[in-house]
DNA sequence: GTAGACCTTGGAGCCGACTCCAAGGTCAAG
DNA sequence: CTTGACCTTGGAGTCGGCTCCAAGGTCTAC
C-alpha cells in the first residue's frame, strides 16, 4: 500500500507542482523530502503522494513559510497529524515579521519622499542627511540641475 | 591639499560612523572608497574628509540604496559635482520597489491573517489552498487541537 | 622592554533558496 | 541502433553586505 505505484520521476513531481527537477532535489537535501525510493537504474521513483507533499510545500511558500519553518510542518504531517497548531505558531510570527518589515518600509518610503520632494524643489542643499554634496563644491553653488 | 593631514586609521574612520574596520576595507574593496594612502609600515592612512565619505555611504545606505548604487552616486561626487540627479533616480527606482514589496507583503498578510483567523476557527480543512493535512488522515477527523 | 591594542593580507563563511555545471548512465521512439 | 530527452552525482556559483579567521607586523603606554 505505502509502496504501490512508485512511477514517477522527479521531472514529473516537478512539472506537476510548477519546479524545476533541481528544486526537488534541494528539497530532499534539505530533508523536506524522505530518500526517493529508486528504481533499478538508480532514478528516484515517487507515488502521487509526493505531488500532494511539494503542493504543500509549494502552498507554505506562498504563505511566505521559511523551508526549515515547512520541514517542521511536515515532520508533525508525516506522523499522520495535522500540522495546524505548529503552523499556526509560524504563521504568528511570520505575521509579525511582515508587519514589521511593512512599517519599516512605510518609514522608508515616506523618508525618501521627502527627499525626492526636496531634490526636485531646491536641488542639493537638504536631500540626504549630511554630505550629499563634495565638501567644497556644494557649499557655494546650490542646484545641479 | 589634498594630500594634507592623513592621520587616521581604518579604525577610527570605522569608529567615527559605527561600523567595523572590516566595513570600510569591504567598501574599499567594492570600489566606494578609492585605494588609501599608506603610512611607511603600510597602514592606510586618511584625512578627515574620508568620514564625510563614510557618512556619506551611511546616509545613502539608510535610504535604502546598494553599495552598487552608492559607488554609481559616489562617482559623481568625486568629479566635484552634486550627485542629485542620478541620486534621484535611484531613489525613485528605489521608491518603486518599496511601493511593490509594501504590496506584495500586504497582500500576504491579509492572507495569512484569514489562514490564520480559519486555523483558529474551525481546526484544519480549510487553511492552506491544498494538502494541508496528510491525505488520510484529514478526511476524516477535523481539528486537531 | 613588554603587554596589549591596533594594523596587514587573502580567503572563507554566512544567510536562503535555488541554479547551473560536467561527465556520465538510461530510456523510449522511430 | 541511433537520437535526444531524461536521469545521476557532488560541488560550485548567485545575490548583498558583511564578518571572521590566522599569522604575522606595528605602535603606544607604562
Amino acid at each position: 500500500m505505502t509502496t504501490a505505484t512508485a512511477t514517477l520521476t522527479v521531472g514529473k513531481i516537478a512539472e506537476a507542482v510548477g519546479v524545476t527537477a533541481d528544486t526537488i532535489r534541494h528539497w530532499e537535501r534539505e530533508g523536506l523530502f524522505p530518500p526517493a525510493g529508486r528504481s533499478a537504474a538508480g532514478y528516484r521513483r515517487y507515488g502521487a503522494e509526493a505531488i500532494d507533499r511539494a503542493r504543500f510545500i509549494r502552498a507554505c511558500q506562498g504563505a511566505g513559510l521559511r523551508l526549515g519553518d515547512i520541514a517542521d510542518l511536515l515532520a508533525v504531517r508525516d506522523t499522520g497529524v495535522c500540522p495546524c497548531e505548529p503552523a499556526e505558531q509560524h504563521l504568528e510570527r511570520r505575521l509579525g515579521e511582515i508587519g514589521a518589515e511593512i512599517a519599516r518600509l512605510e518609514g522608508l518610503r515616506s523618508q525618501l519622499t521627502s527627499m525626492l520632494r526636496a531634490v526636485e524643489d531646491g536641488g542639493c542643499g537638504e536631500p540626504l542627511p549630511a554630505n550629499w554634496c563634495p565638501p567644497e563644491q556644494c557649499e557655494e553653488g546650490g542646484a545641479t540641475r
